[in-house]
DNA sequence: CACATCTATCTTTTT
DNA sequence: GATAGATGTG
């Protein structure tokens, strides 16, 4: 009856890991080592042998992109009852297990998710009320402190008493409150969906039975980018059948800063003594010459398991090690290979990527990109759900849905202008806190907070009238005419059409675009119905846990531009990496905080995506950004790859380049040393200098014992000099 | 209370 | 080189 799925194609390794029986499963799945293949070829193998039916079935991703790649691949396989499993991220699957049971830990099944934005506006509020200085503490580092702490399920109590810095004490001073505050308002970070779910399944039994009953296999994709709270979280779901199965890499582990622990991959067989493990090194995406590359690279961690990718494909092209004097320069190399490798080589834009170590990169090439006419998109950056508008109109919808939403509330009670500005909100808030009551509540009492003129009274009821009359909208309605109304009704469409700018117009799209997401969630809903969440709630959830890089357009003839950490999961035919500099690539804030073995592992992740030719630019100056200019060594990951598999080329060195793209009239403007020098002398690294024999030249690096070293610009030599005596002086 | 102007800081990565 | 927050003005 059940559709056979055939398991041809498999090698060995892959067909043992699909195969293998109950009980804990360890998949080391090195890059494009066919791993998805596995999940799912095992998934519809369970399914088909009748070892479990499809609602039976969790598998879980980091991003959204990779659960409905999951999801259509299973279907694939077996067909539309496919669609009965759970196919979802850690943080929707919680915030699912949790609208049922909310109640228990005080929270209604209408809770509101709020985004990291939200969560800091919350941070900085509690800090206001606790009369705490957000300059001497700003509220982003403290979020950072009690996130890192809920990942570790250490509660604020238990914080606190272990806080033996003022730091510590002022951070669970605010967890404490921030803890409080979020349970008024019924709402939870991303965080507390893990935590408050592990919460869930550890203090009531009968929960705990009811999903590990429902779940007879659970399946994980990048296992190694796991925190403890979903370690935990995993190990409560699986219950006693244990038919867990983990996949992942140690060596793709970069989510250390997001509180991933690699020791949850590294230390599974520990945990699970009888855990059947399965390694996959073969390759079946790139050249012998990258993977011998990135092997080389990863094999300076000393964190993992041994592991050599291999391949059946041949040694390809050398990776190309290229030089450039600035950031202009390497957008300008980068764009015009771009156009050799598609109008000579043959390959299509789309099968392109460019690689950066940071978003704020993407600019420069973004410009250089228009003027060379090659059309370009940008996954991740700036996301549509964080713009302004589109975040008003939510918490328009976050504050119908969530009546003590005083985060949504304080959003959107000014937005557009109503005359209500942040004394009376002030007034209101605290008036809220002070009696316990909803801020719905006491918005709709305006007379009785104290303080509030006669024409802020009327501002706020005005407001307050008309969320009423959106609230009574029938609960049936479609999301995008609920949405539309509010937009009109509230008078936010109106405001922003008056405005009669470009940037208005360009607001107003983004609601349509909004308002056209919507429409479609009406109709996917339609087609399934079959959730038990009302459709406002579920399209809020929906859309909270949504981001950007989930978005999988793949639009023709456009080169792909994204940070290192968006391009996991990805291939391309060719991949640049730009920014291959010591300070950029690897961070100095990384090396500074000792994840350089962070920074490998990304390096790694980075040059696997690269199927047939791989890049690694970097620039010899870069900036200036705020007045500075950067001057960095090559990337240190560049030196741990075998001058065998490389070929070297680029601008010759020389500073005139340099120059000419400071602004007229800063020709002095201070220079950041990089990390690893240190200034023995009165000259710092980038420091333009003439000696007296060999002319001008720059200071490239530093070294112990007084020795400089400079690159003049003359014949592009390197020299070392002891800085106390040679004849040089600064320009 | 709203609006304009100035300023500091950003830029590591994100569910 | 942008943007959010602070400060000042009407």
């Amino acid at each position: 009856m059940e559709p056979q799925v055939t398991l041809e194609g498999l090698n060995p390794r892959q067909l043992e890991a699909v195969e293998s029986g109950d009980g804990p499963l360890l998949v080391v799945a090195g890059a494009g080592s066919g791993k998805t293949r596995v999940l799912t070829h095992r998934i519809a193998h369970l399914l088909s042998t009748g070892r479990a039916r499809p609602g039976e079935i969790l598998a879980i991703t980091f991003t959204n992109r990779a659960a409905a790649e999951m999801k259509e691949r299973v279907e694939a396989l077996i067909g539309p009852p496919a669609r009965a499993m759970w196919v979802t991220t850690f943080h929707s699957a919680c915030a699912r297990m949790l609208r049922g049971d909310a109640e228990r830990l005080g929270y209604t099944r209408s809770f509101t998710i709020y985004d990291e934005g939200d969560a800091v506006r919350m941070i900085k509020s509690v800090m206001a009320e606790l009369e705490m200085d957000t300059k001497a503490l700003p509220p982003k580092r403290v979020k950072a402190r009690i996130s890192g702490a809920k990942n570790e399920l250490i509660g604020p109590e238990e914080f606190m008493a272990a806080a033996d810095t003022w730091l510590g004490e002022q951070v669970a001073e605010v967890y404490a409150l921030y803890e409080k505050r979020m349970i008024e308002n019924n709402a939870m970070d991303f965080d507390d969906l893990l935590v408050r779910m592990v919460n869930l399944l550890e203090l009531f039994e009968d929960v705990r039975t009811r999903w590990q009953k429902a779940f007879h296999y659970v399946l994980v994709d990048e296992y190694q980018d796991t925190n403890h709270a979903q370690y935990r979280l995993l190990k409560l779901l699986a219950g006693e059948k244990r038919n867990l199965m983990v996949v992942g890499d140690e060596d793709q582990s970069i989510y250390g800063f997001r509180h991933a622990d690699i020791r949850n991959i590294l230390d599974f067989e520990k945990d699970f003594p009888d855990a059947r493990v399965v390694k996959l090194e073969q390759n079946y995406r790139s050249t012998q010459t990258i993977l011998s590359g990135a092997n080389a690279v990863v094999a300076n961690n000393r964190d993992r398991r041994p592991k050599e990718l291999w391949t059946e494909s041949d040694q390809g092209e050398p990776i190309q090690i290229v030089s450039l004097s600035d950031e202009h320069e390497e957008a300008r190399w980068v764009a015009g290979e771009v156009e050799r490798l598609v109008t000579e080589v043959g390959i299509d834009t789309e099968e392109i990527a460019v690689f950066y170590r940071t978003n704020a990169m993407s600019r420069v090439l973004e410009d250089t990109l228009v003027r060379f006419g090659v059309g370009y998109r940008v996954v991740g950056g700036t996301k549509f759900y964080e713009r302004a508008e589109i975040k008003d109109a939510v918490a328009y919808v976050q504050y119908l849905v969530n009546p003590s939403d005083a985060i949504a509330f304080s959003r959107i009670v000014n937005s557009p202008r109503r005359g209500i500005g942040k004394t009376t909100l002030g007034r209101i808030l605290t008036h809220a806190n002070t009696v316990g009551e909803n801020i719905w509540q006491v918005a709709s009492e305006p007379e009785k907070v104290p303080g509030l003129g006669s024409a802020a009274v009327r501002a706020v009821d005005s407001f307050q009238a008309t969320m009423s009359e959106l609230r009574d909208l029938p609960e049936d309605r479609d999301v995008a005419e609920i949405l539309e109304s509010i937009l009109q009704r509230s008078g936010y469409m109106e405001a922003l059409e008056a405005e009669r700018s470009i940037e208005a117009q360009g607001r107003i799209e983004n609601l349509e675009e909004l308002i056209s997401v919507a429409r479609e969630f009406d109709l996917n809903r339609g087609l399934e119905g079959t959730s038990d969440i009302p459709p406002l709630e579920e399209f809020l959830q929906q859309i909270s846990l949504y981001t950007e890089q989930d978005k999988l357009i793949e639009q023709q003839e456009l080169l792909t531009l994204m940070t290192l950490h968006n391009a996991k999961g990805l291939e391309f035919d060719a991949v640049f990496i730009v920014g291959c500099e010591d300070g950029v690539f690897p961070h100095s804030r990384a090396l500074d905080e000792g994840q350089e073995e962070e920074e490998r592992r990304l390096c790694y992740v980075g040059m696997t995506r690269a199927r047939k030719r791989l890049y690694l630019t970097s620039a010899r100056s870069r900036g200036p950004r705020g007045g500075f200019t950067e001057v960095n060594g090559p990337s240190r990951f560049i030196d741990e790859i075998p001058d065998d598999l490389i070929e070297r080329q680029g601008s010759a060195p020389g500073i005139a380049t340099v120059r000419s793209y400071r602004a007229p009239g800063s020709g002095s403007s201070p220079v950041t040393a990089s990390p690893r020098a240190t200034e023995p002398v009165a000259v710092a690294v980038g420091d333009d200098v003439v000696h007296a024999s060999f002319g001008e030249g720059v200071v490239i690096g530093s070294e112990p014992g007084g020795v400089i070293v400079i690159r003049f610009a003359a014949d592009g030599s390197e020299r070392k000099l002891m800085a106390e005596y040679a004849p040089i002086t600064r320009r």
